[in-house]
RNA sequence: GGUGGCAUAGCUCAGCUGGAUAGAGCACCUGCCUUCUAAGCAGGCGGUCCUAGGUUCGAAUCCUAGUGCCAUCACCA
């Protein structure tokens, strides 16, 4: 039984005695820190059963909860809340309960526990990635890391969108104008290669268009009627048909950006359990939706066009099969997701890191499997995010206006080593050494800068403003993470035992950092439930703040009672523990030194 | 127009299922490196929580209406 269960149970045994009422649902917070206290009761919904003054009643209750409760010293009422005063002892044994653990605040799967799949990235294979697909990487890895540490199984995936009318593109554009470039003949990486071609596509084609517009066309027509999207589309039959020459120079391209890809994903830190191609499942769903057909979830039009009628749910009608019988994106997803579940049976839930501008889509995918009757359609959650945004507005990879991925980490990591050499404290470390930990630092500052925000509200990124390395940053937790490595490191006693509490009164410092590490695994749970990496971001920067304030101010190694030492070096050791299980929870390094 | 999301300090963001005087960081100003790493600590300045109603003992939080920004509503994805 936790503490407050413990008081729980209390108060509503004092309620009964002193006032005869039986209160079920007893209202707790934190105390706030310009009150004495640790934890708060609040009197005011008691004054529904209980007539009477809250100071009154808080002091009565408080009184009854000292002499009935062990862990209770002292209470003190403002108002009508109730600040309860624990023990010093109380505090003291409960941390080191949970200094024995490992991977305090980490649960591991139970058996027979559902799975749980988690896509994130799935790019086009037509451009290099950008800061959209940075935010999409860290948000999509770090909630996978989240539900693992909250206790269970998970699968990350990607699905690659490997074939389309935008592939086609790039292809036909090399194939006019690329003289055939490779990456190898131009140092160029290959997803950077592929989408030089596209845009250069996009240009010819705006041009086409002008042209077109300058004889007279209407600029619809002459949008449908650029010669060279005509032969774009053109290609794109002759993919559909198998066309050996198509087929070889989409496969040969493709991988160009696939290994382009695996360089940006291994600098950013991401990776996938398995990946699936849209050219493998863009064909799947349509036998689904030849069931569903006959169940009468869905129907048929008079030009063949199958919809799902969805009014009654608020939304609209929306198709699921095109009069030509080909598959529409709906169709693929359906049958993706059903596929999923077949390659993994013990998947008991999908999430999809995709952008908030498909938040309509999703409900009408899960919506749909709902009705197929899947029951672990229930367990499905867009983790929908909002845009990153420039100054100038939306990023375009088209017209240019996108923070490219690789530069933006080579920036990071620059800035970091020019910090770092003006601190100059690093010292001993060979190049490799400080490389590594350039890239750390880096990175750190920028997932952290991504990742604490609330994932549903849009970032805007100014280039021109450099991502801080001070304050609620990466840097500014991964330093602290630092000193205390070098106090472990300096603490040449054996510090693993516990100590004895008893004799140890703490300092409010101490105090308040016990707290905030108490709060870690709730924490875990919270952040799983919410899909929220900010919620570890948020939770990490307040304990970080508190260890810094107690490291100033009271002596650690310094200190002059031997158990005293001991246990502010426990303390340390444990803060930096967390430090790490939550930063690995988010993608992000810790530096031994900085 | 319909639907959904967002709106908190000059800027970037917290604020859990309603609770005390709305919190951090950046920026600006003051102090603190002969003591465990100053990417730090202590303090100051700074707020009509978009607006107006409502529910409640109590609203930044819940409800209604409005305003602003964004997204979406295609045989696109």
């Amino acid at each position: 039984m936790n503490i407050q269960e413990t008081i729980n149970k209390a108060i509503r045994a004092g309620l009964q005695e002193i006032y005869n009422v039986d209160i079920e649902n007893v209202e707790f917070q934190a105390t706030r820190k310009d009150f004495e206290g640790d934890i708060t009761v609040v009197v005011f919904p008691f004054l529904k059963v209980i007539k009477g003054n809250p100071v009154e009643i808080g002091t009565k209750l408080g009184m009854y909860l000292t002499d009935n409760v062990t862990e209770i010293t002292k209470f003190n009422v403002v108002k009508g809340f109730l600040n309860l005063v624990l023990s010093d002892a109380y505090f003291i044994e409960n941390f080191e309960k949970s200094y024995q653990i490992d991977n305090f605040g980490i649960k591991e799967p139970e058996s027979g526990e559902k799975s749980v799949m988690v896509e994130y990235s799935s790019p086009n294979t037509n451009k290099p990635l950008h800061l959209g697909h940075i935010r999409n990487n860290l948000l999509g890895y770090s909630v996978a890391e989240i539900i693992k540490a909250s206790g269970k199984k998970v699968y990350k995936t990607q699905i690659i969108n490997d074939r389309g009318i935008h592939i086609c593109k790039s292809m036909l554009a090399w194939q006019k104008w690329g003289n055939g470039e490779t990456p190898d003949s131009t140092s160029l990486k290959g997803d950077k290669l592929v989408g030089n071609y596209y845009v250069k596509f996009d240009q010819e084609y705006k041009k086409e268009i002008l042209d077109l517009v300058s004889k007279g066309y209407a600029e619809d027509d002459a949008k449908k009627q650029a010669p060279l999207l005509l032969e774009a589309q053109e290609m794109l039959q002759k993919w559909e048909a198998s066309d050996k020459d198509v087929v070889d120079l989409w496969k040969e391209m493709n991988q160009w950006v696939y290994d382009g890809f695996e360089q940006t994903y291994k600098a950013l830190g991401v990776d996938f359990d398995k990946n699936y191609y849209e050219s493998d499942t863009y064909l799947l769903g349509k036998d689904i939706v030849a069931e569903g057909l006959q169940k009468g979830i869905f129907y048929k039009k008079d030009d063949g066009s199958v919809w799902i009628d969805l009014t009654d749910d608020g939304l609209d009608e929306k198709i699921v099969l095109r009069s030509d019988g080909t598959a529409v994106y709906m169709t693929q997803d359906i049958g993706t997701a059903i596929q999923r579940i077949k390659d993994y049976p013990d998947v008991g839930g999908l999430v999809y890191t995709v952008g908030n501008e498909q938040d309509y889509h999703f409900k009408v995918l899960f919506l749909i499997l709902k009705k197929l009757g899947f029951d672990w359609a229930k367990n499905l959650y867009h983790l929908s995010y909002g845009m990153v945004d420039l100054p100038s507005g939306k990023m375009k990879s088209r017209e240019g206006t996108v923070v490219d991925a690789d530069d933006l980490l080579l920036d990071m990591t620059n800035t970091a080593k020019e910090i770092s050499e003006d601190l100059g404290k690093l010292e001993g470390y060979t190049d490799g050494e400080k490389a590594s930990l350039f890239k750390t630092i880096g990175l750190g500052a920028l997932k952290y800068h991504i990742l604490k925000v609330d994932p549903k509200k849009r970032i805007l990124f100014d280039p021109k403003e450099s991502i801080d390395f001070q304050g609620n940053t990466g840097p500014f937790i991964q330093y602290t993470y630092a000193r205390i490595q070098s106090i472990l490191r300096k603490a040449d006693f054996d510090f693993a035992v516990v100590s004895n509490g008893n004799e140890t009164v703490l300092e409010d410092k101490e105090k308040s950092v016990l707290k905030q590490l108490a709060l870690f695994p709730e924490v875990v749970q919270q952040a799983a439930e919410n899909y929220s990496p900010a919620v570890i971001a948020n939770y990490t920067y307040d304990l970080v703040k508190e260890y810094n304030s107690f490291y100033q101010s009271i002596p650690i190694l310094a200190a002059e009672d031997e158990q005293e030492k001991i246990f502010r070096v426990q303390l340390s050791k444990k803060t930096s523990e967390v430090i790490k299980s939550a930063f690995d929870m988010l993608g992000i390094e810790v530096p031994e030194r900085m």
